[in-house]
DNA sequence: GTGAAAGCGCTAACAG
DNA sequence: CTGTTAGCGCTTTCAC
């Protein structure tokens, strides 16, 4: 092996652990001070065009690329947000990264990304985040334990659950219509007849479960129905498989199911179909939640509650960028409209149906 | 508004602008040197008991976190890797991220998140993720100019391309066997009686559709075949939807299309079914690439070749750890073995099905 | 095993 | 507008 401290070695030897290029350096070659590098590199900063010009030319030169690690230091701020998520499997949540990193891509932010465990408590990868110290935090349809919550609050740094709420008022949160959303699921399908309902649940523990959840039992309920059947199936395509399986094994077969979420429906028209031969929307109807893109493929035609993505992540972005700004704000918690649209997989009332830029969306009263 | 520098406002005040705990507030109230909180908090360094449980102690009473940023500044090594990623709409490449996460998570990195645009180059990104000092930097079906290349192997800088090749020699590679796998498909479809081909090209400049697209129409032109009809989705849905329409409505429609990748075959089979209400895998055989997880789901039932998302990841990850310890490590290229999974999306053979791990699969011969 | 001291590469006052 | 001077919070010799 070749020794790779020997600097004598010809060009051939790899010159691979030089230390990048430094301010300092440049400052060597543009014969200026190297001040005037990092102004030259500051937003906003006083330089000439003159040495600016050949501050340029000898980092070209050289290759130099500012280290945004020694910046942040001196800085306090890293220009980093860090987002944990769970699951990528999940299309929808997918789609709010992908938002996500547009939406801090424009602002000039990055994002640090952590996956967590539903299972498990999310605080350990959290507090890794936070040594990297991070500028804001946003927590993909995961809880923050409200001990976190209070330690973030005390340090100054903005957390946002999306697609989450929490107890705590130290954290901010941007979620969909969950209450209404889920009653205006249930007027829908009370609407078109149906009366046997059943409810596929998400994680017990989430609180979007747990609104969804109770805003569709609670109209049913109180429109004189019995109480829907319920199973579980986490939120995931597998869970729900089992699930729409136990349900539609019955012998009183439920001829509505709500499902928590868009993926756990599509699991379910997937079973419906293929393994009970149902004709889904006429002899069984399933309805989800998010409208992510799969929903809208025709062959799914799943009718769901939209949840419209880039606004909530824009809302996100939003409320991180004034929170950078006004340390010490008051979290706030924002709920985004959505709208029930309407395709095949469900059976469709009379009244009610409108045609909003473009699609079909259904509306109480 | 309330000046943030009053120190004597009363405790009602938000306490936001602190900055976080140092090494040092830490070693003043253990009584110890900054030095010693460092090292109890140094994988390996000496300390005694005695101080170390000191430091820990006035660390949990003031909350102290290690300032990695302030480490990394020092150490040269930042633990996280650069991931770029076109697109996380294409589920393929999110169970990829995911994996990705997983697996650098394990080994103690952590992911910064950039998304590039397949239209654009994506210098002027990869330019950015430099200046933060990234350890390695991964490449998810994404280009990398060579000009990049070899700035990056100037610096040391480990880059591994993740389902795409490079001309370049500075930069190592893990793809699937695209090569190979096309031709199986080009065979399978061959021998299960199949006349009249088409293909659904991905992006034009990736060296994947290069690589499936020749191997599958040189398959055929050597067995005496017609050259197969040609139709470009570009690696997504709504591309495949169009060229599926497109090669449909045709008067000598193909009995038999190989899409690019998953992605556009889901997208071509909704439409087979649902526009032109053909029975997909007797009428028409539709045939894709990656075994993304909805190819297994039955309401699709796609015959595929399937890239080991897990082992490539894999394999990737000890690229990055080795050429991390060894730099200057020549760049390698591998591709991992996949295997032509057989569901119901195509025709099937009379000869060649075996079952392995449970799943149908074909070889050729 | 421990503390003192010297930086890592950069920004941010501060005089000129 | 420019250079000089202090550090940001940490790791790492180096004597003790």
């Amino acid at each position: 092996m070749i020794s790779r401290h020997s600097k004598s070695q010809h060009a051939l030897a790899a010159p691979a652990d030089r230390r990048p290029v430094t301010a300092h350096e440049v400052a060597r070659l543009a014969g200026v001070s190297q001040s005037a590098v990092s102004r030259t590199y500051t937003e906003g900063a006083s330089v000439s065009p003159d040495t600016r010009e050949k501050v340029m030319l000898a980092a070209k030169q050289l290759g130099y690329r500012p280290n945004l690690v020694a910046r942040s230091l001196i800085t306090g701020r890293s220009n980093i947000v860090g987002v944990t998520i769970p699951s990528l499997s999940n299309p929808f949540y997918s789609e709010l990264l992908e938002a996500l990193a547009e939406g801090f891509g424009e602002i000039g932010y990055r994002i640090m990304l952590f996956t967590t465990n539903p299972d498990r408590n999310s605080d350990p990868v959290l507090e890794e985040v936070l040594r990297y110290r991070v500028d804001a935090l946003v927590l993909v349809a995961s809880n923050l334990s409200s001990h976190f919550a209070d330690e973030c609050q005390q340090i100054g740094l903005p957390v946002v659950l999306l697609n989450r709420k929490t107890n705590s008022k130290m954290a901010s949160s941007v979620t969909g219509e969950n209450k209404s959303g889920a009653t205006q699921i249930a007027a829908f399908l009370a609407a078109s007849d149906h009366q046997r309902f059943a409810y596929i649940a998400g994680l017990e523990n989430s609180s979007t479960n747990r609104d969804r959840e109770k805003a569709f039992t609670d109209y049913l309920q109180e429109h004189g129905y019995a109480t829907p059947i319920r199973v579980v199936g986490n939120y995931t395509a597998a869970g729900a498989v089992s699930a729409t399986r136990e349900l539609l094994n019955r012998k009183n077969r439920p001829d509505a199911i709500f499902c928590a979420n868009d993926q756990m429906a599509l699991a379910a028209i997937n079973v419906a179909r293929t393994e009970f031969n149902l004709a889904v929307g006429s002899q069984i109807s399933v309805v989800g939640f998010d409208d992510s893109e799969l929903a809208g493929w025709p062959i799914f035609g799943l009718t769901t509650y939209a949840q419209p993505v880039r606004l909530m992540v824009g809302r996100v972005v939003d409320i991180v960028k004034e929170a950078l700004g006004d340390k010490g704000m008051a979290p706030v918690h924002e709920t985004v409209k959505g709208r029930l649209v309407v395709r095949e997989s469900a059976r469709i009332p009379d009244k009610g149906i409108s045609i909003i830029d473009g699609v079909k969306v259904w509306h109480q009263e």
